[in-house]
DNA sequence: CGGGCCTTTGACTGGTTTCAACTTCTGTGG
DNA sequence: CCACAGAAGTTGAAACCAGTCAAAGGCCCG
């Protein structure tokens, strides 16, 4: 198993290697080809997911039959549907690798189990959940704050390399446009 | 102090009556006019808001010197701007009352002490951000899956009580639009 | 009773979508 | 290693959703 899980933890909270380790215990390696699913929507989102390497989307299919992407996660984020997750009831969304990817699961069931041995990693998984609430939080205000055009150009600013590395479409999907549109975008810039 | 709060805190966790009582006494009350400021964007986020009546809201100011909502909170929802309040460093948002309001308050340094004599509140706060987080999943969902006209007919069948409580300009401002196109969906529904 | 804020209405504008056709890339099997 | 099929990206025209601006009307609160 990779230490990228530990080392992370251990940016959040201090720990024990004795109770580190049985921590790790509760975790399953999962590794998937590209396009792979982790979770399909209906179903019940049974574990959160952290990425060791690789990418994970979360989507769902609008009423036209197309896919939005909702979420991306890179390596060392955790992603789940967390609705479903928490009340193991069926899922909005579904889970999909966009490359070959490594991740770490836990279930429902041994999460609780996890957290009731290993009170300390509350705060753990609160520190990460308090993050990722507070990057709701801007990811709002960019959606507000700017047109379509410029949601393009403020990511591509914020992560050059994420955007070398996916397919358009699925970014497009991302900001909330039409790959199309993002073509003009990129033909217009380079003019 | 209303007792809104040891409540809310009995909903998620098993707590004894004693450390809660304890608990409590990091909690400051602070009542709120309508439009009066908690904080103000550019300030430090002192403290984490729990509302116990009234609602509060979060916005910040675009380059047009246009106010955009991003947020409410009603009684029983916890509100900061998460970014400023755990790095202590200057907030992208301004936090006002919408209504009269009575909130508790509680600062970041209380935050840490609090959380260290009593760890069991870390699961609380836990689950109240991954709630947060689970509702921000649904909100992007949302605001992908439909156009600004339905946003208002999803979120008035959602709320319909809120619809009355806040004017419109408000709601207009948190959906992603002018108060003018909403007025424009309202006059269409009625014929 | 008055003033300012909120809401409504209407004309015009433009950013973005939709649709369809075409080109380029990618990977898989022969 | 090449060929080919399907996927991904590009281009352009037409349509539309929603924003902007301006002006008038309603309503709350002092």
């Amino acid at each position: 198993m990779s230490d990228s899980l530990p080392k992370h933890i251990r940016k959040f909270i201090t720990i024990d290697d004795d109770e580190l380790t049985n921590a790790l215990t509760f975790f399953r390696p999962i590794s998937l080809r590209k396009k792979e699913n982790l979770l399909v929507e209906g179903e019940i989102c049974k574990s959160n997911y952290f990425v060791v390497s690789g990418c994970l989307r979360m989507f769902f299919v609008n009423e036209k039959g197309v896919e939005q992407t909702v979420q991306f996660a890179l390596e060392n984020w955790w992603l789940a549907d967390y609705t479903s997750f928490s009340a193991q009831k069926p899922a909005a969304f579904s889970i999909q690798a966009v490359e070959k990817s490594e991740v770490l699961a836990i279930d429902f069931a041994a999460n609780e189990t996890l957290l009731a041995q290993h009170p300390c990693l509350e705060r753990y998984f609160r520190l990460v959940h308090q993050r990722a609430h507070a990057a709701a939080q801007y990811r709002m205000k960019y959606h507000y704050d700017h047109s379509r055009e410029e949601l393009y150009h403020e990511f591509a600013r914020l992560f050059p390399e994420f955007v070398q590395r996916i397919p358009q479409y699925l970014l497009a999907s991302y900001l909330g446009f039409t790959p199309e549109y993002l073509s003009e975008i990129r033909s217009r810039k380079l003019s």
